[in-house]
DNA sequence: GGTTTCTCTTGAACACGTTCAAAATGGAGG
DNA sequence: CCTCCATTTTGAACGTGTTCAAGAGAAACC
């Protein structure tokens, strides 16, 4: 009941993700690809409208594999600076092996028109869901804050989480070591900073922030 | 006196430099770079490794251009807040036409292969040019400020500037005027931060990213 | 002046990502 | 079985960034 075509397609992208897993993908070639799935370099970009685009099946796995994980590893906890960690270490865990060519596939994903960008329309499926994790940190967690930051929290802890996968990409330190010492201090930083939002002096900063956040993210402006 | 080859050199990076403001990076071949030169192929590579290098004349075009402007412009103000907003409104009124191609700038220097990456040994220089700027931002103002901050606070801005500046490589509103609005609510929000800083409360969350920033820089790690 | 050595220059050749006209395949309808 | 059409597959060909063996030129040394 599996389509023929369907076949050829995940027969393509599989191998294809095997060789960027064994070389690299900048040593990888079309042909390589072709060569070993059996199958023409034009039968490929039948598929696949470019060599990048391959790439984006290592994004939905490393995506899908950490929700999973991060889940099942956040459960029955309550502590809302333990969940947050818990949630950006498994991070780290999941996209461990991947970081050898991880800087190529983030490198592509910085490219403002490339499908790729975490910002693009193509994966706002996976931004939405990386954002709902968020929500549900600060759901199910003892957190108390600013109510007015309550809707906004999870937008701000997801452009942190990409400040995390930014200094990842340019960790050269063994098992990313260093990236793991950044989460285990910011994350107490930022739920110290949380529970600070409620404090009087704080109050027109968070505020503000919640606003900022509001207005920037109203994708079209008027010139 | 001035060397044969340094005379062929800038011809080279002067024509390239012409051929991508006037159409792109990506349209712009070596072939139509040398051709238009007057010289051959290969000779372009014997004086730079790779078409990236090329844009290297930009990026320092950019910097300079900036840290000359932005030293002027705040000139005689004393207001923390003002002189922080007016370096980086006059980074983005420098770098305003090179944000058509721009994306293929930053692009690559978010490969930390590159050398082009605002991390790597080889922009050491323009780095350091930078944060020098953020300490004079500091230093001839009226800010008063956690002692312990005051080492670090350069390199917090510095850091600051490269998270606007991303913002910028992705801001597709008519003169990036998304951008300037970025700026002109997140500097004073800063302003109000660093201030706070001195707050009994926020000593330690202060004290703490100062100590991490310490420690995340220390360039080696055994692994 | 001849010889050697170093710097600079050349352009053909290579490997790659990508395109495309053409061929093969496989049903659906007669 | 044949005909038509859409889907799938092919591989030669294109344009690109890049390399490299070979040569041209200049400078240094005897």
């Amino acid at each position: 009941m599996v389509a023929k075509s369907e076949e050829t397609r995940s027969l393509i992208v599989a191998t294809a993700l095997r060789l960027f897993a064994e070389n690299g993908y900048d040593r990888t070639t079309m042909r390589a690809i072709a060569g070993e799935a059996g199958v023409s370099v034009g039968n490929a970009y039948y598929y696949f409208a470019s060599k990048d685009q391959l790439i984006q099946g290592f994004y939905d796995e490393i995506a899908k594999g950490h929700l999973a994980m991060a889940r099942q590893a956040i459960e029955g906890e309550r502590d809302f600076s333990e969940r947050l960690k818990t949630v950006l270490l498994t991070w780290l865990d999941v996209a461990e092996p991947y970081h050898r060519f991880g800087t190529q596939l983030f490198v592509n994903a910085a490219d403002p028109e490339s499908p790729l960008s975490p910002f693009s329309e193509e994966s706002t499926p996976a931004r939405e869901a990386s954002v709902g994790l968020m929500r549900d940190v600060i759901a199910d967690s003892d957190a108390k804050l600013d109510p007015d930051l309550r809707d906004e929290l999870p937008d701000l802890l997801w452009l942190y989480q990409m400040g995390v996968v930014l200094f990842w990409v340019h960790d050269r330190s063994g098992g990313q070591k260093r990236s793991r010492v950044l989460v285990e201090r910011t994350v107490p930083l930022i739920a110290r900073l949380v529970g600070l939002s409620r404090l009087r002096v704080l109050r027109p900063v968070s505020r503000e922030i919640v606003s900022l956040i509001r207005d920037l993210s109203k994708r079209d402006d008027a010139a």
